[in-house]
Parts: C-alpha cells; sequence; structure tokens
DNA sequence: TACATAATAGAACGACCGTTCTATTATTGG
DNA sequence: CCAATAATAGAACGGTCGTTCTATTATGTA
C-alpha cells in the first residue's frame, strides 16, 4: 500500500502502473486541472479498467493527494535539490527563484501542478488542502532559508524581512505561471527576472562583493 | 433577453429573478470556485427549479459568463470607478491598489471570483476563458494607465516600464489573495502594502532609498 | 377584464461521476 | 511448478450533471 517511498531494487508490477498512474495523473493536472482529473478519464488516459485503477488508491482523495505529492516529489528533485549545489547566499537564492521558473519546461508539464492545485483547494477544506497548506509551507521556508543565509552572507541588510521576501517571491513566479498561461505571455520569464531582480536589489547590503 | 444593462424605470420581474441568481452565483463562485457552481445547487440555494433557473441562461457556459460579468461589473463599481475621485498620478494609483487589496470585503465576498475564474479557467479553451481574458486585459490596461498617468505627472522616472509595473502590481494583489484563502495569512494585507511601496519607491523620480 | 406572453415547475433523458462487488487473470515466492 | 496472492476487468449501483420537453402559473398590456 505505501508506495511512497519505493526502494531502487524491486519495483512490482503494482508500483510501477501505480508511477505510471501517477504520471498521466500529473500531466492531466497540470493541463486541464484537478477538478478534471477523474477516475474514468484517467483510466482510460492508461489503458486500465476504472476499477483496476480505482484499487490502487482507497479513494478520489487519496488518489488527488498522491497526485500533489508526486508533483511536490518531482519539484523538489528537478528544481530544488539542484539549488544545494550553488554557494549558500545570494547565489542559491537565485538558483531558487531561476530554477522555480523554470521547473516546469524541464519536467515536460505543460503547466505547473502544484498552481493548479493552489486554486483549486485553496479555499474548500479537506484532506487535499491540508496537504496542500503542508507543501506549500514548506516550500516557503525553504525560501526563508535561503533568504536568511543570504542575510548571514553578508548580501542582504540584516534587517532585511525574510517572510516578506518570500510572499514577495511567491508572488512573482506565481503571476509569471498565470501571465504565461492566461496572456500566453512570452515576456512573463524576462519579466519575473527583472521583479526579482528589483526585489533583490532593495535588499542587499550597500556594498556588495559580487565582484566577478 | 438582454438584460446586460438594466435601465433604472422598470425592472421586470425575469430581469429581478436574474439578478438574484447572478448575486447567488457570484458569491457561490467566490466561496466554493466555479467548478461548484452547478445549476441544482444553484437552483436550491436561490429557491427556483432547475430549468427555472436554465431559462434565464442558454446553457451553463453563458451562466458562467454571465456570473463572470457581474463580478467585473461590481468590481468596477466598488473598486475602480471611485479611484476616478482620486487625483491622477500616484495618488490614484495608490487608491487602485488599495482598493483592489479591500473590494472583496466591502462586497461582503468571501474571496474574489475572478481570481477562482483565474485559477479554473486560465489553462481550458472556451468562451469563458475569452471572457476571462478580455476583463483581465481590460484591468490590466487600467493599471497602465494610471502608470502612465504618474509618470507624466512627474512622480516616477520617464524610463519607468508601465507594463512592468502592470505585471508586478497584479502579482502582489494576487499573492495577497492566496496567502489569504490558503495561509489565512492575516498579515497579508500588510505585506502586499510593504510589497507595492517597494515597487513605487523604485520608480519614483527622485528614487528615494528603499529601508525595508 | 381578457388575452398574449413571460416566467417557472416538474418529469424525464442520457452521460458521467465515485464506489462496490465479484470474477478472472497475472505475478511471485517456496 | 504450484499454490498463494496481487493485480486487474467487468458489471452494476445510486447520484448528480446539463439539458429538453411539456404543462402550468404569473405578469403585463390593450
Amino acid at each position: 500500500m505505501n508506495a511512497a517511498i519505493s526502494t531502487n531494487i524491486k519495483p512490482t508490477k503494482g508500483e510501477e502502473t501505480r508511477a505510471a498512474i501517477l504520471d498521466a495523473a500529473v500531466r492531466m493536472a497540470a493541463t486541464d486541472g484537478f477538478a478534471a482529473l477523474t477516475i474514468g478519464v484517467l483510466a482510460e488516459k492508461t489503458g486500465l479498467s476504472k476499477s483496476g485503477l480505482f484499487a490502487h488508491f482507497g479513494s478520489k482523495e487519496d488518489l488527488q493527494i498522491a497526485t500533489l505529492d508526486e508533483a511536490t516529489r518531482r519539484y523538489n528533485e528537478v528544481a530544488f535539490v539542484p539549488t544545494l549545489r550553488a554557494p549558500r547566499g545570494l547565489k542559491r537564492l537565485e538558483a531558487l527563484a531561476e530554477n522555480w521558473l523554470l521547473w516546469i519546461e524541464r519536467s515536460e508539464l505543460k503547466a505547473c501542478p502544484m498552481m493548479a492545485a493552489l486554486a483549486e483547494f485553496d479555499d474548500q477544506p479537506g484532506a487535499v488542502r491540508d496537504a496542500l497548506v503542508q507543501h506549500m509551507q514548506r516550500m516557503n521556508d525553504e525560501i526563508i532559508r535561503a533568504v536568511q543565509m543570504t542575510i548571514d552572507a553578508g548580501e542582504f541588510m540584516p534587517q532585511t524581512d525574510a517572510a516578506q521576501f518570500a510572499f514577495e517571491m511567491f508572488g512573482i513566479v506565481a503571476t509569471c505561471y498565470r501571465s504565461r498561461s492566461l496572456f500566453l505571455d512570452p515576456q512573463a520569464n524576462d519579466r519575473a527576472r527583472v521583479a526579482f531582480r528589483r526585489l533583490v536589489a532593495s535588499c542587499r547590503a550597500s556594498a556588495p562583493r559580487t565582484g566577478t
């Protein structure tokens, strides 16, 4: 039942199927939203029967949560973990922003499933919303940590409000996604980068030691 | 049939009912999202029969569009038009931001129906999306106009990118809404104001250095 | 007041929803 | 290789969806 962390030694048949289902589910949630993530359509898309697919999850709610978890897992793998190779401080913070902007394209998704979930569950109480809040909270905390490191490195002014920075950075990224999907704005990424640079500039310590 | 602009002299019965339906629809879309805006539930909530309610709109899509139009109409009435009383320039731009942040509470809604629509239709082609894009485009254009006026008034630097400003301002407001509904953050409004002040400061003609 | 018309109700439709049950097939460990 | 078990299929369920049809009631007008 708990295929949350699959050991790399024995991928059983059921786990493989489940992974394939979740892949289709993440892709579908990103493209059409979580509301369109129905069991019938998902079964058709994966070549399974409704009941066969259903058996992998006890309920639709569990399927939605599993999809959300999988999306988060991919974000961490593709976007977050690589930033840890960047040196602590502004470099890593910038990597965090850039990877966040680009992880969708790197994952070959049409849109961000988490942004879709944000929209559909932010107001509806339930287990899905709870899981979502937790994921978002964790992402927010990671930004705050990165900002704090930048402050500690002397690159940001000591009085910089890390939570405020995270708030604004989240907004920039979210708006970038919206601008891309709604207005199909090809400049969205660049606009987001300008906004981020403006945000960073306002927090810089007076004597930045970037040099090279 | 076209009750789009009701003259103030003869509100016929059908128009009254339609207005009552749209009021419930807007309220419901804000609270539970457009996906939850089903004809059955809406009929129950307005005390009408499904078919009786349905007759006011030719299809569900038309109902959704009418709901979107009504929400936009209210935004204009409650938030946008009042800003025209503020003097052109920074004062009016600030009024635009502040009214945008507060119009929900002033309309006694639980959340912003347009933000909900943004989330659910930004990726799904159709007439609803088209209407939504048009509304959002118009709001964006109004921000750009207000920024341009601020530039013309000499309060913003001449090289200020008005479209970039609108992009960032939209992001700040949207994030404020998200932060309120998802994290239930009581500081969201203040954070949005701080972000907006930072954005304004970076465009100021005399360019005062930002502290926070 | 009578009548044309607008407004609404009620029942029914096919489609799809999530879910459950039972039966069948595939996988795997001893 | 064979039994135990996991994985999947198929059919059926009650419910709700949007929509259509027909009938009935309310409204506005001449």
